[in-house]
DNA sequence: CAGATAATAGACACTGTGTTGATTATTCGT
DNA sequence: ACGAATAATCAACACAGTGTCTATTATCTG
């Protein structure tokens, strides 16, 4: 029954990263990414500074492996892989991502907004317009004519969900979730089923 | 006929501030941010340390001021206001973007995906949704029905440019500059015309 | 030209970094 | 439960870069 064993190496090794990774965006939500140094977040993960050393070369290490596991929880909730609805699978994807992004507001106001923000920025798009593509590929007869290369229909889907998604946060979420969710479907979904010619029927 | 007085205070402070901009702009071109420090600056610049501090309290403060004339610069060449042909004077705009960064590409590639993205893409998407904003407004007749309010379809617009031109420039500008607005009109104003019902018409 | 102001040069204390070697504490496999 | 392996601690180190200062020189503006 005792299971979690050999789940990633050391328990300490674990847990000093968990510590480091938590402290680090704990820190992050109460001032700018350059004024923290190494040494107050090893001092609030209660780590001995040359810890740190151990584990990362620099913050700026920390920080994208931190970033990392927070968008591997995003998207862990994520795609349920839609069934035989290929566009409107998407739909779901939007509704799950804007209710985790509401529970963790405060974190992602500051992942946008400042250091994060190159880095979030491609991960998720990328991720969405990777995983976008595949649907549309999937749902669209293969010589099919669209408007665009279907990469960039993907692209066009994923930027302008982004933009709608930072704007909500940094405007501290004006509408419920749900809402939110409706106006960004209406708006990207439609641009998508109007990019690949499924509004002209 | 002796212009260019008074254009902004003494001649000095702005020879010494373009060579502060210039100096951190190259160096960005040649390494990380984070690695640049402010007496690399200030050498390259030829100036001596201390005048740094004359003019600015830190490399981000200096960063910003750059950026700031860099987005000016491209703002410049920016709308010229279409006419009567209200949307479709985006179209000019989007050719013109283009233009100019495929011009600047090497230093558009760096702010793009290190560390002006944050600053860069707030930048340049509220601009967009401003400009695209007040262009929908003038076009379209004050009651009509659209598909999301007017501010969201204009942040969806600008989101959608923004994402493709990152793409575009990231990927090292597959297609000529020409041939991808061509495409970005399809996606962007298209979907642009079909959010505000243009194209149930 | 003269007064004002910007730039320089060198020195200063200070903060944070990155590394080291010796020591203690925890964990994992058996 | 034991013992070998290895992670974490602690104190100390040289070092690089910061931010500030004062006195001096160079340059601009009216």
């Amino acid at each position: 029954m005792r299971r979690a064993h050999h789940v990633g190496g050391d328990r300490r090794v674990r847990r000093t990263r968990a510590a480091l990774s938590e402290a680090i965006l704990s820190l992050l939500l109460e001032r700018p990414y350059e004024t923290i140094t190494i040494q107050e977040i090893a001092e609030r993960a209660d780590l001995n500074r040359a810890t740190f050393y151990l584990h990362y070369g620099s913050k700026e290490e920390l920080l994208l492996a931190a970033l990392e596991e927070q968008f591997d929880s995003l998207v862990a909730e994520g795609p349920s892989a839609s069934p035989e609805q290929p566009i409107w699978g998407i739909e779901e994807d939007i509704q799950q991502t804007l209710d985790y992004v509401a529970e963790h507001a405060a974190l992602y106001k500051v992942l946008l907004s400042e250091r994060g923000t190159a880095y979030l920025m491609n991960r998720i798009v990328d991720y969405i317009a990777a995983h976008s593509e595949s649907e549309l590929r999937a749902s669209l007869p293969p010589g099919a004519p669209t408007v665009a290369p279907l990469p960039l229909i993907a692209r066009h889907f994923a930027g302008s969900f982004f933009a709608l998604l930072v704007w909500w946060i940094q405007n501290d979420m004006p509408q419920p979730a749900a809402e939110m969710a409706e106006v960004i479907k209406n708006l990207c979904v439609g641009g998508l089923r109007w990019g690949i010619g499924l509004d002209q029927s």
